[in-house]
RNA sequence: GGCGUCGUGGCCGAGUGGCUAGGCUGGGCUCUGCAAAAGCUCCUACAGCGGUUCGAAUCCGCUCGACGCCUCCA
């Protein structure tokens, strides 16, 4: 019997736009897709944001039991900085301004992503395909809207013809779009432009002599239309229709929208069945996005190497306070804010790591039932992060209460909410308990040999020199806490 | 201009038609040699104006404001 059979999970659905029950379409198994990084700078916080709502979303599917076959692509064929006709893609510009070949541009920021989100603590996703890697297959779904005369050709060049489709096919659905009042609004601005009507979009591009990323096809060499790719590696990994795609909220139109267009146009059906869109990061009260310059880069967040912060916060403290905002609003990223969620995390980590230490009674004086199952409601509703965490600090209340003996829990149910607080605190969310790695056994030993002189010096009421231990060690950042059961410490 | 999201206490952030989320900060108390930690406790908000309702922060309308998309962006 799996956690899900039990668990009605319940997902807001960008499509229909409210919050639907998630039934899968083969039973026990989902089918993921998130539109990944265009890897030509350094992965920032905001695109950290989106990837880590699916990362908490792929931890609890996994944890209800389903078996999830996540997909998230590598996007390393450039694409063109605006719409126009003419321009460079954007992996070719950083590749002429670093004076690299585009792979390497490619090869570089794929590592720094991926060292980003290990550090971050995020799980791999089950294949993370590349754009350049499924060319064969974009051609192949190009040459099947042509035929289905839903494309045009213009010289060596393909537009998907939207007007057409619309014909048949309500395009704009997800993102709320009138196409047909944008066609009448819109003049024909500049006369240059191949495509029948503004709001067509490429397929296929023919590439000019400086484009060094480029392909043979039957209509040129060139490169693929940007939302093209999507659409060929979810429907080759995940089948014509799958469970959840994902991504940013800035995606819906056109990325989304036009993915859309593509499968049904291909394939003749809906491609997806559940729709979700992460709310942006906000910093200085605008999106933070890379074309503005209005950004933080994850490294330099954990180094304190910015111009914002005055110091360092580290991974499991930034996924902590992203974490407690939930995936579909705008989070607002401050210093204060991050500092309150610093103290809060470790607050949470420091009653985790004593749990093992709280002794059984005879009797439960706290409803540790109840406390699991709101536990579970929450991250049923839709994936609610803020107020599972606002469970886990009542159960920072228990493990205090319990290790001051002020309640008690019978050893079956202290073991039940051992195994839950655990699940939640490392498997869901993803948090790692940092102290660890600094505390060793050695520090330990030293501490302990100090709290044992101190302890001497207190007996012999000599409060200079045990408050001379216990300040020089706070200042090193060691805190002794006097407690009833004797004096243990901390790492601050 | 069009489409969409949203305006919650000192700050950050959940949320439901009636039963005071949570975190951080600040005040008080307990414990303690003192402190810290921990526990208890106080500060009870929902942009504004109308409407629906026995009752609305929660539903509807309007106003004001913020943000996102409409060109690449997570």
């Amino acid at each position: 019997m799996e956690i899900y059979q039990t668990n009605q999970l319940r997902i807001y659905n960008s499509l229909s736009k409210s919050k639907e029950d998630f039934t899968p379409i083969v039973p026990g198994k989902v089918g993921m897709y998130v539109c990944g990084p265009t890897v030509y700078s350094n992965v920032h916080l905001g695109n950290v944001r989106t990837f880590l709502s699916f990362d908490l979303i792929y931890r609890y599917l996994k944890h209800l039991g389903y078996k999830v076959r996540y997909v998230r692509n590598i996007t390393d064929a450039g694409h063109l900085e605006n719409d126009a006709d003419e321009g460079e893609d954007r992996i070719a510009k950083k590749a002429r301004l670093e004076e690299i070949e585009p792979m390497e541009v490619v090869q570089r920021y794929t590592v720094d992503f991926h060292q980003v989100l290990q550090r971050m603590n995020f799980l791999p996703p089950s294949i993370e395909p590349t754009a350049t890697g499924h060319i064969v297959e974009q051609v192949e779904i190009v040459k099947a809207i042509i035929a289905k005369g839903l494309a045009y050709v213009v010289n060596g060049s393909v537009y998907f013809d939207v007007i057409k489709y619309n014909k048949e096919e309500a395009y704009g659905e997800l993102s709320g779009r009138d196409i047909e009042a944008a066609v009448h609004q819109t003049r024909s601005l500049d006369g240059q432009s191949e495509k029948k009507n503004p709001q067509d979009f490429a397929l296929w591009k023919k590439a000019d002599d400086r484009h060094i990323m480029r392909w043979p096809s039957p209509w040129s060499d060139g490169f693929p239309g940007w939302h093209l790719e999507c659409t060929a590696m979810s429907t080759k990994y995940l089948g014509e229709t799958f469970d959840i795609h994902g991504g940013g909220m800035d995606l819906k139109f056109p990325h989304h929208e036009c993915e859309i267009a593509q499968s049904k146009a291909y394939k003749g059906v809906e491609p997806v069945r559940y729709w979700m869109h992460a709310n942006m990061l906000i910093l200085n009260g605008q999106k933070m996005a890379k074309s503005t310059g209005n950004y933080i880069l994850p490294n330099e967040l954990f180094s304190g190497e910015n111009q914002l912060l005055g110091r360092g916060f580290s991974p499991s403290t930034v996924r902590f306070f992203i974490l407690q905002a939930h995936y579909r609003s705008v989070l607002d990223f401050t210093g204060p804010g991050l500092e309150a969620s610093e103290k809060g995390y470790v607050k949470l980590m420091e009653a985790f790591s004593k749990i093992d230490s709280i002794a059984s009674g005879d009797k439960d004086t706290l409803d540790i039932k109840r406390w699991k199952q709101q536990c579970y409601a929450a991250m049923n509703d839709d994936f609610n992060s803020p107020v599972l965490i606002a469970q886990l600090f009542e159960a920072v209340k228990y493990i205090n209460l319990l290790l001051d003996q002020q309640a008690t829990l019978t050893a079956a149910t202290l073991a039940d909410f051992t195994s839950t607080l655990t699940v939640f605190v490392l498997d869901v969310l993803g948090l790692q308990d940092e102290r660890k790695d600094k505390r060793s056994d050695t520090l330990s030993g030293v501490v302990d040999i100090l709290i044992d002189l101190r302890n001497e010096a207190r007996d012999n009421k000599d409060w200079a020199l045990s408050d001379k231990i216990r300040d020089q060690l706070a200042t090193l950042g060691v805190q002794l806490k006097d407690g009833k059961e004797g004096t243990t410490f901390s790492l601050q």
